[in-house]
DNA sequence: CTGAAAGCGCTTACAG
DNA sequence: CTGAAAGCGCTTACAG
């Protein structure tokens, strides 16, 4: 391994002129720069960031922790932060934990032992309450939903409104009775959909029917069982919200394989805007998340902060968008109103 | 922050006897021993890994390359090699290049700064010819294909026979006129798979078609605009092979917008296997890669030879499996031989 | 502009 | 079993 001594003694310089040369931070003669670089290269040399962040630098280098890379939603929130991480020269660390907490803090531990400069934490399903003392001392964003670490700054959408203007649309297209399939039982996300949904029944004077609220896990699984579940209640329902668009996607194959026809005898509304949204079908009708944006905005809250920024609030909230397709329409019976989309996608709106 | 000189003033020992108390290596008395962790329990005390990995030892930490995280092959690859460096106690970096050949040789020299103690390259549609030297004397496994990279091992599947498999079912079924929707230009695999179709056809006696080869980019959208063009060869070709899974997803959909049926009127058949697969509509009948073992396989053999261990070969080839659902039957006009599937999936062979 | 020295927080021979 | 010392490869005041 080359370091800078090798480089030093070859360019006939001190070891402090090399580093200074190479970071080129204070006044060093040109002559002198050129030579110590043109040796650098020569020798290969690289310098060694262990080294360098043990003096007291940053290790330029941030973790992200997630509970489920396998929901396509993950990956595109994955690049946006590495985006971010990139163009600002910091690397990423990816931990992912399956949602087992014990393996988060595991993660969080080894992360303060390499010495991270910071965190962004995806909270999914876990409880969040002992992340406070294993975050201790470490910047942290939070992402999706809040988590008991003080001096956190949390980006996410409001998943209760999303879930609102999803069921609200249903109600414009003429559906009354709308069954719900839920996220995983006791992950605070499902439940904040849920009670978005519950929202907008009970604003059109519509109890929410407890029978057509049917379990899900927020995967095609899910949503495929789901949909054997609905079917034997055909015909009491005329629509359905699902919790995020994988478990919409399970519900569509399984609605398919029993013949019920989607959007003509029942429509389907899922949530998050992953990009296979588009080629589901029939396409599917969502409340789209601003994925990308998310993971960017988490990375530049997280990277300003490092700068020594300070968090401009400690809620980033940003806009979903109900991006409106053809897995919905109006209530089988209905005059096939002007609700058919004419290009492939329209988004209907945005809200704060 | 708590140091080893901390805890060593306040165990009333030195901070050689604290190091060794703590990582146990050699003979501490069990009293010391349990009074030095006391304390450091106490104070909090989280070794520093910088330093530690300075004094000579390896940093635990393994990175991961990845030309596209959006392609759900990918989040299953990152799993395998995910729990593999989990069990062995070492960390994972995670880089995205975007196919981009600068971007990856940066994360190279970054990572070697870093001084990570090895790394896993999927060589997508990356050259490779330059890598060689970026990742001089860095452990590395390739995956996907292989590069110019000395001493390095290949994990992989046998694309062109997974692709002559995908093929030969078709044939099986009775198709002759067999379309093939082609990854992007000049990325190795697209050619492996595109071979792998002719080879089938020319072992059946069918000279392969340059009209029935349509561009794809191994994306959805690639697939849905490689719909329209095969929709004006109507009628010439009664089933397609497609580069990849998300591709055969692109073209269902446009395939369904323009109300050619699947599998009556064309046979769709995919490659990869990701687990959306089983929920399209209809479902997609595909050549299964074991993602998730690849991943394994490859976090293993690079964690045993940082281990010391030789590498029990060059490359390292997994089998594909062919996984037959309802996108594929006979061609129309052919009997309804009883090829349908009766249960939802049927995993019909798998090869060396 | 440049060099000698100290120090970042650890681990590991080397003595005892 | 335990301590004093050296050293991992750098950067940064401090002098000059």
């Amino acid at each position: 391994m080359v370091t800078v001594y090798d480089v030093a003694k070859r360019a006939g310089v001190s070891i402090a002129t090399v580093s200074r040369a190479l970071n080129d931070r204070s006044r060093v003669s040109p002559e002198t720069r050129r030579r110590v670089r043109e040796v650098a290269a020569e020798l290969g040399y690289q310098p060694n960031d262990l080294a360098r962040s043990l003096v007291g630098k940053a290790t330029q280098t941030i973790a992200l922790l997630l509970p489920d890379i396998t929901n396509p939603f993950f990956p595109e929130l994955v690049k946006g932060v590495q985006t971010v991480a990139d163009e600002r020269g910091h690397l990423l660390l990816l931990c992912h934990n399956a949602d087992d907490e014990d393996k988060a803090l595991r993660d969080l531990a080894m992360l303060r032992r390499k010495q991270v400069d910071g965190v962004i934490l995806v909270a999914g399903a876990l409880p969040g309450e002992r992340f406070a003392e294993a975050a201790a001392g470490l910047p942290v964003v939070v992402m999706d939903r809040a988590v008991a670490v003080p001096q956190s700054t949390l980006v996410a959408v409001d998943h209760r409104a999303g879930a609102r203007q999803a069921t609200e649309y249903l109600l414009r297209l003429g559906h009354r009775a709308i069954a719900h399939v839920t996220g995983p039982e006791h992950v605070p996300v499902s439940a904040q959909r849920r009670a978005g949904w519950e929202d907008a029944l009970r604003a059109a004077g519509i109890e929410p029917d407890e029978r057509l609220v049917v379990p899900g896990d927020f995967q095609e699984d899910g949503g495929f069982a789901a949909g054997r579940v609905l079917a034997r209640q055909r015909g009491r329902f005329t629509a359905v919200f699902t919790a995020n668009d994988l478990t919409a996607i399970g519900l569509l194959a399984s609605f398919q394989e029993q013949g019920i026809r989607v959007p003509q005898d029942v429509s389907v509304i899922g949530f998050d805007g992953i990009h296979l949204a588009a080629y589901t079908s029939p396409t599917l009708t969502t409340v789209a998340q601003p994925i990308f944006a998310l993971g960017q905005r988490a990375a530049e809250l997280l990277l300003d902060r490092l700068a020594g920024q300070e968090p401009p609030a400690d809620v980033v909230t940003l806009d979903t968008a109900l991006v409106i397709r053809d897995s919905t329409g109006p209530p089988p019976g209905d005059p096939p109103a002007a609700t058919h989309p004419t290009s492939r996608t329209r988004v209907e709106e945005s809200r704060a």
